[in-house]
RNA sequence: GGAGAGGUGGCCGAGUUGGUCGAUGGCGCACGCCUGGAAAGUGUGUAUACCCCAAAAGGGUAUCAUGGGUUCGAAUCCCAUCCUCUCCGCCA
């Protein structure tokens, strides 16, 4: 979330900017602003009545060790009222805190200044493209054809033993996505990540911050006997590790890898756009995550892109980069790339990863700040980007080279698979 | 799952017949003295959040796992929850 310091010194600014992911804050940011000038002068009250309160209890002990129960009595009556005001404006205290986080927690993270506008698909600005075309046999087939041609994933199969959206891989299937997975994770580890293996369910707390709670919980899957959230990212455990730490300005940069399996409920979710690997209820994902010094995350921003960027290029796929507009962008993010890879047989561009600077709007909600060279605490900057999900790579993979002889696995990925050509 | 013990500041560790305890002490860390330099020694300092103050200085409040309760007053008493450890059971 936005900090109340920024926004109290920024509002128009907030508000010009909020307009951007097509916002009109200011209402709310008005009635923040109310809250918080309300909940101080409280707070201050409150903060007199304690203290009276506690000079009493100092003075009650000394007249008891004096003997003086009378004098002891007259206060304890004076203390009596305190408690009962106290009480009071403790809940008034509490119930304005609550007012001005519920109404900060709806705000979005402001973009940067240069975001396109707009809010359609078509309003994001494609920055970067790369990659031929590839030319397909006649009669092409999409993946979920060739999927069950080659008996490599079985989307029945699934929807008996769990429901649609859970595929079984198999065989050949299985070893792509096995090979995929230590690729991705191989490449992470040589540019400097470290490598985390992450629980796959998360408590309340960490679901909330990193912002799937309290807006998105609809789109988890919820343990409930155990309050725990199936995560829909590994961006949600491995941020999380960061939480509610001080760091020092030497533990930068903290750049993190991990594979983990997703699971989303997808809810809304239907069409063609959810046929085959294109929409699934749990997948397959390589995340990076990087934690950075305010004054370098934009750096690392494009170090980030510039990974993605490589591994998409060594899947020999064709591939372009957006700049999300203002519309399109998530809810915590200032800055957002999205990779978009061309999967031939569909003639469909697919999202395989999103590369976000959410600068401080996390690290304000986890509480992860740092103590900077003058000994000043400040709020970290958290990045990630998918590196990548494997659904839709391996959906334009098996489109993209497919041919009468089989599907050709690309050079970078056989030493992982083990053979050049599904059969 | 059953029985027992326990959760105190960056770490270790006092304090649990309630009373200036945000908390003795040690380690660590920072700065200074000492030294040619270092070690040792020695001195000072060393939590976080919010509020008051234009700011600094200074002050107030809260925080001894978390949340509630008793009391004039709680790290200390009571209740609930979470977590850790030991033993037993179960188990990949």
């Amino acid at each position: 979330m936005l900090e109340l310091s920024f926004l109290r010194e920024n509002v128009e600014l907030v508000v010009e900017r909020l307009t951007i992911k097509r916002m009109d804050a200011r209402e709310t940011i008005k009635k923040i602003l109310d809250a918080d000038l309300n909940r101080r002068e409280t707070q201050a009250q409150l903060d007199n009545n304690l203290a009276e309160s506690n000079q009493i209890a100092r003075e009650v002990g000394n007249l008891f060790k004096e003997g003086k129960q009378d004098q002891a009595n007259e206060l304890k009556a004076r203390s009596a009222e305190l408690k009962i005001i106290s009480r009071e404006l403790n809940e008034k205290l509490e119930a304005l805190q609550k007012e001005q986080n519920d109404l900060l927690v709806t705000l979005p993270n402001i973009p940067r200044a240069d975001t396109p506008e707009g809010y359609l698909a078509e309003h994001n600005l494609t920055i970067y493209s790369e990659g031929e075309m590839p030319a397909l046999p006649e009669n092409p087939l999409p993946h979920w054809e060739l999927t069950s041609k080659y008996d490599i994933i079985d989307f029945e199969l699934g929807v008996k033993l769990t429901g649609a959206g859970f595929p079984v891989y198999k065989g050949q299937g299985a070893r792509l996505q096995r090979a995929l997975i230590n690729f991705f994770v191989n490449e992470a580890t040589e540019a400097g990540y470290l490598e985390i293996q992450p629980p796959l369910m998360v408590n309340e707390a960490s679901a909330y911050a990193t912002g799937q709670l309290p807006d998105k919980d609809s789109q988890m899957y919820y343990v409930g006997l155990d309050g725990f959230y199936l995560i829909p990212t590994a961006e949600v455990p491995v941020t999380n590790i960061y939480r509610d730490l001080m760091l020092k300005e030497t533990d930068f940069p903290i750049k993190n890898v991990a594979y983990s399996q997703c699971f989303r409920r997808e809810a809304g979710s239907y069409g063609k756009d959810v046929r085959g690997l294109n929409r699934l209820h749990q997948f397959d994902k390589v995340e990076i995550v990087q934690i950075q010094h305010p004054d370098n995350s934009y750096a690392a921003l494009e170090d980030m892109r510039a990974h993605v960027t490589s591994l998409v290029r060594k899947l020999e796929l064709p591939f372009r980069v957006l700049r999300l507009c203002g519309g399109d962008m998530s809810f915590t993010s200032a800055l957002t790339y999205d990779f978009e890879v061309f999967s031939a047989a569909q003639k469909r561009w697919l999202e395989v990863s999103s590369v976000s600077n959410f600068e401080s709007f996390q690290a304000n909600r986890m509480k992860l700040r740092f103590k900077d060279s003058n000994g000043k605490t400040r709020l970290a900057h958290t990045l990630n980007g998918s590196a990548l999900a494997l659904p839709r790579i391996v959906a334009a993979l098996l489109e993209n080279n497919q041919t009468p002889e089989g599907i050709r696995i690309p050079k970078a990925l056989v030493p992982y698979t083990g053979f050049e050509w599904i059969k």
